[in-house]
DNA sequence: CTCACAATATGACGTATGTCATATTTCGTA
DNA sequence: TACGAAATATGACATACGTCATATTGTGAG
């Protein structure tokens, strides 16, 4: 499902059919449209739970912070994503979101939110399943992340990219956003170092093409079928 | 939290105060009282979703499979657990889950299920929390399965057996379920062979003994410090 | 009790890849 | 346009660990 890059999506698009006519009303009231600078942090690891996000626009990094600056990167988040979600009924935040572009979001208190699971069904349902396939993703990288060389699941992690952000709108096969290798390194498992030759290994195989910072998709088959691969055990 | 071993654990008790009596009701009229014998299937992946499976006693993996008897190990669950909810409203289940033990569990069909979810706000609630959970836990295991050395991995899966399935009753410092040396291999991600020499660092360490198939462990604080280290990156 | 088969264990060896050191290029800001 | 910082790139080297080969021990069926 490739994102919608530029224009942001009303959050109500997201809720549509999933809560009542009272309910949009109860939201219009309760929720608050924000905006965040690229760099700045929407959430942070710790933070007492305040609330929950509608992506409506821009791109999100999902952490875990490990010691003094260093962090691991759990998923990339999208319009039409919630954040937050892994929070419910917990205290604190467990894990920290960082916008990588300018990001907007509706945000919903808690308890408001938790009325809305409570009293529409449909969004519970859809919460759940928002969350299971969430898990499922989450599963399916940990497989490959566990067996496969380093090839392999970089080529994932750019398959990765590719679903979740999208191609650019003008360059063609060019990656809406091309990820630093600091950050493929992390999402992949890898060193730095690795990911710059493996990028390089992948350049010479025809299947991307390295243009500065931006990373163009040149057999986007090839690669979904070389991330599917296995390598080990 | 340490698993309940032999005593089977009433699925209403894991309802309790999450939906209403007239519910109790419906489920003793709609749900089944389900044996598996050790070793046995209980779903395979890619089987039409029937309904969905709170475990009331015994230990089951959950795995994905990958090729001809081969298969990722993708977590363990145990009596109070729900099974099949990563299946929520797909066609088909994305895992398969079978029995380390004989396993006692309650069925309660889809559509059932659904209506449960929809009329019992609170259990929707506990579902979310649920798999919310799980979530959090699938991500830390990737996050140290992916950055960090093997001694760490299964430091980290011996961690999670004990939190799993608890010690032995009559045996102290044994785990319940001693994980064959192979399942340990794939849920660490590592190979076989590395499995037994990593036990026998561990048994060096003096964290752990070795008894045939069993597994003791002398020091639970040691090995979930280790578990938590970092090593590389 | 014993025999066969499965699980556990150990050694030798090659290689993928992590680490360190150092260039080179790119990019934002003045 | 230039300059410094940040990002990208390349080489040399060390090592953790995967693979293969073989030995040893444990276990369940008859």
């Amino acid at each position: 499902m490739p994102a919608k890059s530029k224009v942001a999506i009303a959050f109500e698009k997201i809720l549509e059919g999933k809560i009542s006519d009272e309910w949009f009303i109860i939201l219009k009231n309760f929720s608050v449209h924000l905006k965040f600078k690229k760099g700045e942090s929407i959430f942070t690891e710790g933070d007492k739970v305040k609330g929950f996000y509608f992506i409506t626009s821009g791109k999100v990094k999902v952490v875990s912070s490990i010691g003094e600056d260093e962090e691991r990167i759990l998923r990339l988040s999208h319009s039409g994503n919630i954040l937050g979600h892994r929070a419910i009924s917990a205290e604190t935040y467990p894990v920290s979101a960082m916008a990588l572009t300018e990001v907007e979001a509706t945000f919903i208190p808690s308890e408001i939110f938790m009325k809305m699971i409570r009293n529409n069904p449909d969004f519970a349902v859809f919460l759940i399943d928002f969350i299971a396939q969430d898990l499922r993703e989450t599963e399916e990288r940990m497989k490959s992340m566990i067996h496969n060389d380093v090839i392999i699941r970089i080529a994932l992690i750019l398959t990765m990219l590719i679903d979740s952000y999208g191609y650019d709108e003008t360059v063609k096969n060019q990656l809406s956003f091309s990820l630093p290798r600091t950050d493929i390194a992390n999402m992949a498992g890898t060193s730095y170092e690795s990911v710059i030759r493996t990028l390089a290994k992948l350049e010479d195989m025809k299947l991307i093409r390295l243009d500065r910072k931006n990373i163009l998709i040149l057999k986007e088959g090839a690669l979904r079928k070389l991330s599917q691969e296995r390598s080990r055990l």
